[in-house]
DNA sequence: CAGATCTCAGCGCGACTGACATCC
DNA sequence: CGGATGTCAGTCGCGCTGAGATCT
């Protein structure tokens, strides 16, 4: 009996594919505006809510204080975002959009919108009932291997 | 109507937490062993198959060529594996496991085996019908999101 | 004190560009 | 020769761990 065609290594492999193919594909549009995956996602997470702290931003993106510095390091530096201490807390620093950043999130929703698409595409075929199920198993999966 | 509650949005947000779970219980299973997840990969493959070139690896692992170097240096530099020319043909370089390689795959498929079970415990409420279709349905978003 | 936050240093992975060698 | 393949070198961004500093 063959691993690599065992239901739970078929799983692992599945995830592995599409994930894979959903990261590619954001990153290759999203190139061309100068923008990383992790970038875009902060510009998005900050259009939804302004003056986020480091930590903040980092627990949204399911990465680590430490990764999430230094894109924002970056990110400062290339002028898409401001970070400003906070009055009321001495360590604290706010992140927000600028002008330029603002102007490059917007870009990256058009850019990104044939992937959406594609997305939809993908679950065209199933109920709205289907879909919820396909979902929660993702959760599930998940759960389960967290322990 | 919210975005962050579209059909496509869950499907990707659902495969994003999958995905990630797998990885980080796999990565933090195997760090005790001293192995990165893309190291045990490389020896899995190569106790399926001996005598393969970076090119050949790196296309196994979805990664560039250029990539795959790096990973291969570390692991000559380890003893994990060793890499002689190929004698009929140039510039080829054909990689091994070594025994220490070897002793370490082995280490790693019994540290693993929990991981294993865990995908199980999540397809364990499907039938071996539903497990396909869930298969095929990442598939197919692999695809589709492909373009 | 403990907890939260930010910062710096080092390492491995993965991408990219550019260059060179080899084979057909 | 020219095209395809394989390797090597340099640079960049991401994500991790470990450690330290500062503020509540």
């Amino acid at each position: 009996m063959s691993m690599v065609n065992s239901v739970q290594s078929r799983l692992g492999y599945g995830l592995k594919i599409a994930q894979h193919a959903l990261r590619k594909r954001m990153e290759a549009d999203l190139r061309p505006l100068g923008l990383t995956l992790p970038q875009y996602a902060v510009l998005v997470e900050l259009e939804n809510n302004t003056g986020q702290t480091n930590a903040d931003l980092a627990v949204k993106a399911f990465i680590t204080p430490q990764s999430m510095q230094g894109v924002l390091v970056n990110m400062e530096a290339a002028g898409l975002i401001e970070r400003k201490p906070d009055m009321h807390h001495g360590r604290r620093q706010l992140a927000q959009l600028t002008t330029k950043g603002a102007a490059l999130a917007a870009r990256g929703h058009a850019v990104t919108l044939a992937v959406e698409n594609a997305m939809r595409d993908a679950v065209a075929p199933l109920s709205p009932e289907q879909a919820s199920a396909l979902f929660d198993r993702l959760r599930g999966a998940a759960r389960d291997i967290e322990g």
